[in-house]
RNA sequence: UGACCUAUGGUGUAAUGGUAACACUGCAGAUUUUGAUUCUGCCUUUCUAGGUUCGAAUCCUAGUAGGUCAACCA
């Protein structure tokens, strides 16, 4: 039995709708401005819409919002449309906002013929001072009076391109002592001689976003127009716009974004961050772009998962970066093969395991998956072992590597350790140890229960590869919180490059972008930096380390 | 000195007038050839004050707190 899971608000007002017989099928869209990377703020948008769309049969449209040629790119569109995919949604429509910028102009002169639009000559500077304040009405101007034969004939003319930008603008005729600031006599088209990513030089005025956004849901007919709760103050000019315009009336519900723990997700910060190369790029792996998150290794699995767990409501809202690591690491320990690569060497000799001899071993691909099959890893006298998997004076309850102390080889023998080699300094630069012949794994005989299990690489036959080790981008946990420069807070440690790394040969076959779980110490994908020379991993996710908590909590 | 939105464990989200629950986190334990996974148990919750009602997290009023609104951005 399928236990009910309980509807969010907006399933609740689209079952309602539904049932009531508002609508047969529902319309969504997506409705990026392509003037940045999508990032997982995007993600829960995009599960929601597209998510309500199949739950209740019916379709999305992807529709670009390139109203303001200024800082949208091509570059965008296409990335927009690689993540919308990559997260494995299907749109109906590819829709931009400008194929309608005819429909739109006739719409301007429809409420101009209709004497509520008129041409305004002031500056933004003057048009700011008339608003007025949240507390104090706004004033009317003398431009406000003109007749709608002349907003007519300066309308066509701004669109004629006889203006310079700035010098006219075309606003709606509502009320200048409205409650509502965004209903005090809007601007809704303005000059911008800029060359437009699609229309090219076509026009030279544009429509805004609240000219713009909610006339597109009507033409598409769109039933339910989701958006972000800072809209909501909106909402009264979206149906404004309908009603005086006559047309389809698409309807605009508000949820709360996403936020997340130290994570910064405003578009045009992330922009900063990629322009004064505090990143490589937008696709830098600690970036919380999608195509960031992508190269790191999240599936797009757990990002739906992710999605679907931290919820949709109306209140503001701070998710524990831990729950997108629990789900990543859910589904990746479901599906990765597992491979042993030592992360920070340190060489041990079997003294008794006899020179020039190799041993191939047999070790299974992925003990959540029996279909993945099992692997072949040679074995031979000297081995690199994990430098954090031996400790000269282990405290209690350690029980890996010390002198004296017995640990298994993950699928291979029981050693122990009986010399400790220093270099002049005093460091450890290597371990003699001996195996117990009988204790091979899948035969062992030797009846001796070691409690430690550790992952090792056979220094002949090693795999010498380049890791990445991230952590979070900013060291504060409520990056909305902050009053001073967002960069203030960046992590120096975000980004830790491992060089000398040695890999079971078995990983050599890596495909780019393939994920796998490093035994014992985090879930890794092949980086696309990657050359048939130089192997390049990106550590997604450590594994959860309780031994590592509980240092903590002794130190 | 306004309007609008919101208020449930540490974090999220449910409970739709009738026993406050689920997930993450945290803690304790079992199993384990990954100190992983898996399994078990535990901790912790209705902003405040009134009102309506047999009964309120839920409805009403007021307060308080947080968010949003004064771009020719979206």
């Amino acid at each position: 039995m399928a236990d009910e899971k309980s509807l969010n608000f907006l399933e609740e007002i689209v079952e309602t709708d539904l049932k009531e017989g508002k609508y047969t099928s529902i319309a969504t869209r997506f409705p990026p401005e392509p003037n940045g990377y999508l990032h997982l703020g995007h993600a829960k948008s995009i599960c929601l819409n597209f998510g309500l769309a199949q739950k209740y049969g019916g379709y999305t449209n992807l529709r670009f919002d390139d109203t303001n040629p200024v800082t949208e790119e091509t570059e965008y569109v296409e990335s927009i449309k690689d993540d919308v995919r990559w997260l494995g949604f299907q749109w109906a429509n590819e829709l931009y906002a400008s194929d309608y910028f005819q429909q739109l102009y006739d719409f301007a002169v429809v409420l101009i013929k209709k004497g509520l639009a008129y041409v305004d000559d002031s500056t933004s500077e003057e048009i700011a001072a008339q608003k007025g304040t949240p507390t104090r009405p706004g004033t009317n101007n003398i431009y406000r009076d003109r007749s709608i034969e002349e907003n007519l004939t300066l309308f066509t003319n701004m669109k004629a391109g006889k203006y310079k930008d700035g010098e006219k603008v075309l606003r709606a005729k509502i009320d200048m002592a409205h409650i509502n600031m965004l209903m005090r006599d809007p601007v809704i088209y303005r000059i911008k001689h800029a060359h437009h990513h699609r229309t090219g030089d076509a026009w030279c005025i544009y429509p805004m976003y609240d000219f713009a956004h909610g006339q597109s849901d009507s033409i598409e007919k769109i039933t339910h127009s989701i958006c972000t709760l800072e809209f909501v103050p909106h909402r009264e000019l979206y149906d404004w716009c309908i009603e005086k315009l006559e047309i389809y009336p698409s309807h605009q519900y508000e949820f709360a974004r996403l936020n997340m723990t130290y994570t910064m997700m405003s578009k045009r910060k992330l922009l900063q961050l990629v322009n004064e190369k505090h990143v490589s790029g937008w696709d830098d792996p600690r970036m919380p772009t999608l195509s960031a998150v992508r190269r790191r290794g999240y599936t797009p699995e757990s990002i739906r998962e992710f999605c679907d767990k931290i919820g949709v409501a109306k209140r503001e809202n701070l998710i524990d970066i831990g729950l997108l690591e629990f789900c990543v690491r859910e589904h990746l320990n479901k599906i990765s093969l597992r491979r042993m690569v030592v992360l920070d060497p340190i060489k041990v000799v079997i003294t008794n395991y006899p020179e020039g001899k190799e041993e191939i071993l047999t070790s299974e691909n992925n003990p959540e998956d029996e279909t993945a099959g099992s692997r072949s890893i040679p074995f031979s006298r000297e081995l690199y072992i994990e430098a954090d998997d031996f400790m000269e004076v282990p405290p209690k309850k350690y029980f890996r590597l010390a002198p004296g102390q017995m640990v298994r080889l993950k699928s291979a023998y029981i050693i122990k350790c009986e010399e400790v080699i220093k270099n002049a300094e005093g460091k450890v630069t290597e371990l003699r140890c001996t195996y117990v012949p009988e204790s091979k794994s899948g035969s062992d005989t030797s009846g001796i229960h070691v409690k430690g299990v550790i992952h090792w690489v056979s220094v002949a036959h090693a795999l010498p590869i380049e890791v990445r080790l991230y952590d979070r981008l900013f060291l504060t946990e409520d990056m909305n919180r902050i009053e001073d420069d967002f960069k203030n807070h960046l992590n120096p440690e975000s980004l830790k490059v491992l060089t000398n790394v040695y890999a079971e040969p078995a990983l050599k076959e890596a495909k780019e972008g393939e994920r796998f779980q490093f035994m014992r110490t985090g879930y890794f994908c092949k980086d696309k930096d990657s050359t048939s020379t130089k192997l390049v991993f990106n550590r997604t996710v450590t594994l959860k380390d309780m031994w590592a908590k509980e240092v903590r909590k002794g130190a």
